[in-house]
DNA sequence: ATGCCCAATGGGCATTTGCTTAGTCAGTGG
DNA sequence: CCACTGACTAAGCAAATGCCCATTGGGCAT
């Protein structure tokens, strides 16, 4: 295009706007926008499909799914819950994370929007991942983004889920990754670690935080603590003997969602749980292994908001 | 099924949604959604064509573009328009003219990369002038590019906004400046100089423009034909008692489009304005002060084409 | 019971879309 | 100077989609 000398990248991202404005809001077929757009037929769709793969086209679904809304009501009435979101299941696929993500994304973007500075606290994992990745490009320089806990692993790699970097990037807010190993070797380096500077820092905005976000880990043999080597099987088994149901940012908690007493929490270097916060405290999960754990932490109110997909939701309100 | 009361309307939106929401959020084909669903491929496609026509789906365009574009179509659907371009507004100037001129130079581009000879018509002022600047050089014989008005001034020397010279002489094509003042003396001068043989040439392409780009001139005190020299303000202010609104080619218009019949326009020395003429005619302007004449030009089917930012659109739409 | 009406259904077909291959062209750097 | 890179276009194909139309079957009046 002619004008792309001017600035290349801003103009072909334009140009996906177009192209997608043209396709889902004008419904235009694809012939007609490489037209429109004096570009062949190929461009456009690739335009097209570059403006879904950007984020730039927001699909919302503007009917509350019967079956969904009851299952939220459900939920709110029966555990300490202030909001509650139920996406519909894909059947085919249950666990599929990306409803909840795209759910998960819209209350953040809500957040973000807001021109007065914002303490977002975010915890780690697979669904907290997709989450992020389904954020828009935004600008908001005035938000703080925020680890709950530290992303190195026992032999100094990177925790592989770690959601904080790619959002921080994604919506150009600053970010505090903290430089902290999930488990301290005792409590006695933990007390160590805890007393740095930058870490004291990144706890105390923890506390503060203005929406804490956090997915969910069963205690079993598929647990995601368990696959991604934070734990060894004996570990897991000796903390399933005292009760384990779940953990949030590692925090291990029974099946009335206290944390337990035992020797891995007093490992655990991550931010204090916000237990009962006034703030909202939202737990992003799905899928039928963590289920007890969701029950758990919703009882216990180790967090007041749910989301979560049709499926999950309906075993967490059969559970007895 | 979800609720107890059996209501087969809702029951059908609600599968609408879910087909929606299979097949927009989470990426399934219509096969797919029919075989979880457990209906015909052609049923699943008519519940998804059902969220659309119901206005379950909402799609938003997350980008600066998708308000542009929203404008353009509410400016289409509100004017006799048959193409209308609008550009994001700097907000810090928003009568900068780098925008539209590009978008109008892109416009120009399009139809001069045609390997058929065409016939682009230019009026005169800054906005063109702008778009000229935003041109690429190019090599186009084929094309001839002819003035809708004049180059000299009453004092013999030449306008200073024409766009035909530079126009011409970035893309190569032949031109045709016409020999003509502004305004003639008198009508007596006019059909003589409206019978010279290139004048007449001259206005017979014009006529057959493929393309006609023009700007729109305000009728108020910071007018640039008032500030160019063209009108004497005691002129200017007997034109606005007989209901001026703006001026295309120095043609002045009422706030209804219509040529005012007056002596100014008798001595009118420019070519005819195609009114609703079938090819392109397509207005380039922006500012607060030409929203009156621009909306007047757009009402009257002076132009049939528009290329504007984001805030006179605005305004556009605002109007009563 | 019979025939009719109408909405919903599924088959079939033309169009649209996503993607691959091959070829072109401008800019880049050795 | 030329090979290389990257991005584009053209052509074409298989899958996905949209839509027409004949069929079905339940509800309703006769």
């Amino acid at each position: 295009m002619s004008t792309g000398r001017f600035t290349p990248e801003t103009t072909r991202l334009d140009d996906a706007a177009r192209a997608g404005w043209l396709y889902y809001v004008a419904g235009n077929t694809q012939d007609e926008i490489a037209r429109k757009l004096g570009v062949s037929r190929q461009s456009a769709q690739r335009l097209v499909a570059m403006a879904v793969s950007e984020r730039l086209v927001k699909v919302r679904l503007d009917h509350p799914i019967g079956r969904c809304m009851d299952l939220a009501a459900t939920l709110c009435d029966r555990f300490p819950l202030t909001t509650c979101e139920v996406v519909p299941s894909d059947p085919g696929a249950p666990e599929l994370l990306t409803g909840i993500a795209i759910a998960a994304a819209a209350l953040l973007e809500k957040t973000l929007r807001a021109p007065e500075p914002r303490i977002i606290a975010m915890g780690t994992g697979r669904a907290l991942r997709a989450t992020v990745e389904q954020l828009s490009r935004m600008e908001c320089p005035q938000h703080k983004i925020v680890s709950l806990l530290g992303n190195v692993m026992s032999d100094g790699s990177a925790t592989p889920y770690n959601a904080v970097i790619p959002m921080a990037d994604r919506v150009g807010a600053r970010h505090y990754p903290v430089p902290l190993p999930v488990l301290a070797r005792d409590a006695e380096e933990l007390r160590a670690l805890h007393a740095q500077e930058p870490v004291r820092n990144s706890l105390a905005l923890c506390a503060e935080a203005d929406l804490t976000m956090v997915g969910v880990g069963q205690m079993d043999m598929s647990a995601p603590v368990l696959v991604d080597g934070f734990l060894r099987p004996a570990e897991m088994a000796e903390l399933r003997a005292a009760g384990a149901a779940g953990e949030i940012t590692s925090w291990v908690f029974d099946d009335r969602g206290h944390v337990i007493d035992c020797a891995h929490n007093r490992r655990v270097a991550s931010a204090p749980l916000p237990r009962a916060a006034d703030r909202p405290v939202i737990a992003v999960a799905v899928g039928e292994s963590k289920i007890k754990a969701i029950r758990a932490a919703l009882t216990g109110h180790l967090v007041n908001g749910l989301i979560t997909n049709e499926l999950t939701a309906e075993r967490l309100i059969a559970l007895p």
